[in-house]
RNA sequence: GCGCCAGUAGCUCAGUAGGAUAGAGCAACGGCCUUCUAAGCCGUAGGCCGGAGGUUCAAAUCCUCCCUGGCGCGCCA
């Protein structure tokens, strides 16, 4: 059992010994400070005040109760009226026994219940290739949909194409234009509204090839439409290799086109009408989002008569949850973060809570080279794509820059930094940890102090502070990345990861593992031991990462 | 004008169920390789947690106001 849990169940009893309930805001933290111990709590501070006791004195009750209890070495009442609790090493061993029984399901977790949530990301526009920032919401949406997995929720990933509308419309007219020029019309300038980066000359071309100049004798409409068919296409399968390459992969990849063709958008408009949340204004039809804390009612079908994008996410979101997930998760850039509040109203006017739709939204990426903002911007053609910085850089190092910082603040991707070999790089010094233990084991069985296939199993001996703060670390993986579940924060591994191999390099350099004297058998082993439960949480939480975990470096 | 996010060491950033003396890396300075990978380790220095109030035993964390930066506010997609 982890210590957080062995110390709440154990001041629960005495809470109750007293009459005493768990209070809801009380905790039980491992302690920033050594003195204060393994675990610290405050849930005599917390009680006290209602109770008109001082915490002190209520703090040196409960501890009472527990004195005595075989895997404590001491409680201790602290502060203003902490309770502060220290283990003997056994209880810290048993962790490496958790360790290699459970393997890389160490650290996984029934803390979601079989919660079934979709987790959407991504979902960037098949108009062009994916850029920087799109890895950013594709490294976050990954990893979480991993942890997600590992903390007991049931997890569906997915992408949502817009395969229809006007900008496909317009991609459709680019490659057009581009076409004709091949063809040897006189080419203009695109204009301004079109694509004008060099991907659509490259479609124009293969189209080109393919079709010589057959397109020419098309009508516009036509001609435009076979256009963006081809483009679509090749974009998207563009998109999925790059995403394949990042390690992101989708299991469903959900069509707009699905849905607006099917009349899903009508059937859930009609729903929301019988509901009288829809009413006609100035020849357009309007969703009253008001109803639901948005700013102002949002139009669904513009006195044209065409739906707008809105009123297809809307039927979109009712579809995902006719799907029957418990939660849905979003992954959107920060920009969109206007469109938060009229998606919750919708999520609400589906009769459903306004938190079963969550929005996560990551900022914006900056790339730096030589120093230098690099300006970006789709339509004008402007960016570095994902698969250019990921050869440039190599998609552990990308993929562990977007997972070390938290979501919603700004990154700056310096493509210098990150591919600095050294600690201005972590992802590095994480992996080059687990290099360093895999090596140290190779050794270990080259010298015969352990068998070939065997794994260790010693466990006594490791009783030195740096080997017990090690233990207590693989003794929090598992309550961090329900941390991280829960708060939607991949970054929190990261960090772990990074404190993890940090503590082990400190350890590696001060004792010795491979022991020559046949004296210190035991604590050669006890040590393997040790360092082999530290790779298998790294490989764990690497792999949660989707970066490598390898043997040599 | 309104809204969202950010503001923590020189730089890049952690710190979200309010906890005890605010952390890490980089950069700077000084040390450690004939022994398990130096892509590493050890040490020194570095802070009015944007500012001002408030809530309480306790605030970087919660509330209010203000300052600065980014983004967003369409019958666009």
């Amino acid at each position: 059992m982890h210590a957080k849990q062995y110390i709440q169940d154990l001041l629960q009893r005495a809470l109750w010994q007293e009459g005493l309930e768990w209070p809801e805001k009380a905790s039980v933290e491992p302690p920033r400070e050594e003195e204060h111990g393994d675990m610290a709590s405050n849930a005599a501070l917390v009680l006290a005040s209602s109770m008109g006791q001082k915490p002190r004195d209520l703090a040196q009750t409960l501890q009472e109760h527990i004195a005595g209890d075989p895997y404590l070495d001491r409680v201790e009442v602290a502060g203003p009226g902490f309770l502060n609790f220290f283990f003997k090493p056994e209880f810290w061993h048993q962790v490496l026994s958790d360790v290699f029984e459970q393997g890389s399901g160490f650290g996984a977790s029934s803390a979601g219940e079989g919660e079934r949530v979709l987790v959407e990301y991504v979902s960037a526009n098949p108009t062009g290739p994916l850029h920087i920032g799109h890895g950013r919401g594709a490294a976050v949406g990954d990893s979480l949909a991993r942890i997600l997995r590992f903390t007991g929720h049931k997890v569906d990933t997915e992408y949502y194409v817009n395969d229809s509308g006007r900008q496909v419309q317009l991609l459709g007219r680019s490659i057009l234009l581009r076409y004709k020029e091949l063809c040897g019309e006189h080419a203009d300038p695109l204009p301004q509204d079109c694509y004008q980066g060099e991907y659509i000359r490259d479609l124009a071309r293969e189209l080109f090839d393919l079709r010589g100049n057959e397109l020419l004798y098309l009508d516009q409409e036509r001609a435009e439409a076979e256009c963006a068919e081809f483009g679509l296409k090749r974009i998207l399968e563009q998109i999925r290799s790059d995403l394949r390459e990042f390690g992101a992969e989708h299991a469903i990849w959900f069509r707009e086109s699905s849905i607006t063709e099917e009349g899903g958008v009508e059937g859930t408009l009609e729903s929301l009408q019988q509901q009288g949340l829809v009413y006609e204004s100035e020849g357009a039809l309007w969703f009253a989002s008001t109803r639901y804390g948005d700013d102002k009612d949002r139009v669904l079908r513009k006195s044209d008569g065409e739906l707008t994008y809105f009123a297809a996410d809307i039927a979109y979101h009712a579809d995902k949850l006719a799907r029957g997930y418990d939660r849905l998760i979003n992954v959107w850039g920060a920009d969109h973060h206007g469109y938060v509040p009229r998606m919750q109203a919708a999520v609400q006017a589906l009769g459903r809570n306004r938190d079963d739709l969550q929005l996560l939204l990551v900022q914006m990426v900056n790339l730096l080279r030589d120093g230098e903002y690099v300006s970006m911007s789709t339509r004008a053609g402007e960016f570095v794509t994902l698969a250019e910085v990921c050869r440039e850089v190599g998609t552990d190092a990308a993929r562990f820059i977007f997972l070390s910082h938290k979501s919603d603040s700004h990154l700056d991707f310096d493509l210098d930094l990150v591919k600095k070999q050294n600690m201005d790089n972590p992802v590095y010094y994480v992996q080059y940890a687990h290099a360093r233990i895999c090596s140290v084991f190779k050794k270990a069985r080259e010298r015969g102090y352990i068998g070939e296939e065997e794994l260790p199993s010693a466990l006594g001996g490791l009783e030195a502070k740096e080997e017990l703060d090690l233990l207590k670390r693989l003794d929090r993986f598992s309550e961090m990345l329900q941390g991280a579940a829960r708060t939607l924060s991949p970054h929190h591994l990261s960090f772990y990861l990074r404190d993890l191999a940090g503590a082990f390099h400190s350890y590696y350099n001060k004792y010795p593992v491979l022991i020559p004297d046949d004296e210190e058998r035991e604590l050669c082993r006890a040590r393997l031991t040790l360092l082999s439960g530290i790779a298998q949480v790294l490989r764990n939480g690497l792999s949660l990462l989707g970066v490598r975990a390898p043997e040599t470096m």
